[in-house]
DNA sequence: TAAAAATACTCCATAGGTATTTTAT
DNA sequence: ATAAAATACCTATGGAGTATTTTTA
């Protein structure tokens, strides 16, 4: 299961046609059957029942949908998160003299790189 | 940005190491390096430093560390919850005289699919 | 007969592997 | 000298497209 099914599937599944989700998403009709049929496959569940010219979602279909609307939340949550300017690098300059550096430096990354679960580490003060 | 890089990405970030991680997921070390930096080049961040032999999660790192854990518990979430029995398919047959059968039985297709949200079909009740 | 999904097939992009190089301990 | 990550290169899988068939309204 791939982040690109969910969303042809979400797409899919908003349309009730995998015609018109094909157009919106600028795929051929078939790699959407195909991209539809590999989830149902992998899943072992229909998705969608196709009653003639009608696609329905199935109760699976329909509880798919919600995490598949999740998912996609975030993702766009996760690309908008990380590129914060807090995440965004620049540049940390130290000074030290050579004899200290080489002893406490390794030790102080660390220290600074413990700090970075839960807290902008930017911002963090680190004291030996 | 797909499960499987976020899965080897959260891999790398617990042994804090390429070639464990490696190991761990059957896969060559080239091969996941490969994929951390498809989504660093994604993100357009760094994940982890590479400082000498060690390697250590970054903030944006983190960050998505954080992210990558509740994906892969939803995509199992998604695989047990589909795979339930309430969604497995069973039969259901249903007999009526042709005549209504025609006339009626699409309506009430729709109206039992109308259901799928938030309800469980299987014990749906339909009145016309 | 028209419109939509499925299928058969072809092709190419890319994910993953092997082998090697680079780098730091 | 060793261990780990990066890089170069190659191969093969499978994802996406085109064309066609099937189906039903």
């Amino acid at each position: 299961m791939e982040f690109r099914q969910l969303k042809t599937f979400r797409v899919v599944a908003d349309n009730l046609s995998f015609t018109k989700a094909a157009e919106q998403i600028f795929m051929a009709q078939s790699s959407v059957s195909a991209q539809i049929k590999k989830l149902e496959d992998e899943l072992e569940i229909k998705l969608f029942d196709r009653i003639g010219r009608r696609v329905l979602l199935t109760a699976a279909g329909c509880k798919l949908y919600e995490y598949a609307r999740r998912m996609e939340e975030m993702s766009l949550e996760i690309h908008s998160e990380i590129s914060d300017s807090r995440y965004s690098r620049g540049n940390l300059t130290i000074r030290v003299p050579e004899t200290l550096a080489f002893v406490y430096m390794p030790q102080i990354v660390d220290r600074f790189h413990e700090t970075c679960s839960g807290s902008k580490p930017s911002t963090s003060i680190i004291a030996m």
